[in-house]
DNA sequence: TCATTTGTGCGCATAAATAATCATATCCGG
DNA sequence: CCGGATATGATTATTTATGCGCACAAATGA
């Protein structure tokens, strides 16, 4: 089980998905579902109670905070794209997040994804550098270190060469990256220079590198290279990875961990190992 | 159950149970139960007990203590707390901010309402070490450098020695502080060393120092000392400030400025929905 | 327009939490 | 030492929360 002491109470529930809707605006019944490892009815329940104490807006597929206005600019966008395999490949990556360890979380959705499911997690250290990141955790879980910087507002990310020295201080086990683009040959790439400066003193700091991307990525170039591919140690990837990228990645020494897409409606969830 | 400790009285496991229920806001039925060795028949009669004289909140599985579970008070928005005085404060703050500045911005509820105010002021620089500071101005606005280091949820605020080369890097106009305590005698108190620490390099980096500060601040001393006050060149408070208070921080070299909370009918607050 | 997908509400089954009941243990004033 | 009052724990109904399947409605797309 994932959580060694969750409580389950309902008004926790409650909590939990105002909390999530004060951060993000609006929100999906299946996200909830998953975030919180209940059944759609019982979302759908909780909205209900919720939307009737007027603390949520209940709409079609999810519910809005109240008093959010359709104009506001809203980042959730990039999160909606593959929504589905990068909370798989966020689930898959929480294996290798040690109980008292330290990690380190790049930006992105993906991670971001994994960030979420961290909340409960007290005994580790998340070091980061994303904004969103640190939003996430901000409540509860887990010890947070933010590298700081200048933010970069495209990605909700901190960077620049000023953090260098604090994320120099540190080491973390496990560094969990994300990536614009992933191929054999041209290694990893990212649309920003100052982007790349930070990704690459992290991962030097970090013993083991795991990268989540999902299969729309493979094979990509962007226009800055960061850190090296041998430097990574796994893939986490979804089953839309082709067999040849797969094959060249493993050829490179690089564990690639396939994840298939599955929904949380109908069956199981019932049975987690 | 003989236990050699227990004196097996029920107030004192009232006792206990409100004072768990003081640092964990949320407990279980069962978790109760194991603590405090008893069964949860006892728990619940103990529960419903304290439920009646309006101690703890009963809910299904358990209970939660009063006020938490939001009946009207929200989170740990203490925004709400002499919003007007404060949303005033800020605005005569926004005197001081030059356009092309840059401006440090302190944690803080007051602070905060400073740093809503300048979401269109693009040539600006914003240097705090604040997570909502940041969240506030993450969509647009000024160009925002975050101090980094380990958030302390509390205040939502980074904190820890670490920061200290990042913040020695700059320089800034002008920093905008808030406070807990703020006297004469005791100069500007805060709760926790961590954030006195940061409060410290980050007035030494700063030309000017402007203090926000509601008039409930004023004569309060808190744990640590952080700054000094002959370093402080501006107050600013709302009228609720007494003459006397005043009057020192004059006679000790700052400049205050008082602004009016828009105060037109008489504290009566009876006009709830 | 129709077909398909996706979300929703409802009924039922099951598990969990609570309430009700009873038996036993402890305490305390005669 | 006795008998009642109280508190606790065990046992049992009863209520409630949850998950799941199904039928239907609303969006989506051709």
């Amino acid at each position: 089980m994932i959580n060694s002491e969750n409580t389950g109470l309902a008004v926790e529930r409650h909590a939990r998905i105002r909390k999530i809707l004060q951060e993000r605006k609006i929100v999906t019944v299946e996200g909830l579902c998953r975030e919180l490892n209940v059944s759609g009815a019982t979302i759908r329940r909780d909205l209900v109670d919720l939307d009737r104490q007027g603390r949520v807006r209940r709409v079609r597929g999810g519910a809005v905070s109240v008093g959010w206005h359709a104009e506001e600019p809203l980042f959730e966008d990039k999160a909606a794209i593959a929504a589905k395999e990068k909370q798989r490949i966020a689930e898959a990556a929480l294996r290798y997040v040690q109980p008292k360890g330290s990690i380190f979380l790049d930006g992105g959705s993906t991670v971001l994804a994994l960030a979420r499911l961290l909340t409960e997690r007290a005994g580790l250290t998340v070091v980061t550098n994303s904004l969103r990141v640190a939003g996430a955790l901000s409540g509860a879980g887990p010890r947070v270190i933010l590298t700081g910087g200048e933010l970069r507002r495209l990605s909700q990310t901190f960077v620049g060469s000023m953090t260098a020295p604090l994320i120099n201080q540190i080491h973390v086990d496990t560094a969990f990256m994300g990536t614009i683009g992933l191929s054999a040959d041209d290694g990893l790439t990212t649309t920003d220079p100052r982007e790349a400066f930070t990704k690459n003193i992290a991962m030097a700091r970090a013993r083991q590198v795991i990268l989540l991307a999902d299969s729309s990525k493979l094979g990509k170039v962007s226009f800055v290279k960061f850190g090296s591919l041998p430097k990574a140690d796994v893939l986490i990837t979804d089953t839309g990875a082709s067999a040849r990228d797969v094959q060249s990645f493993r050829k490179a020494g690089i564990r690639v961990v396939k994840v298939s897409g599955v929904r949380c409606r109908g069956s199981g969830k019932r049975r987690e190992t």
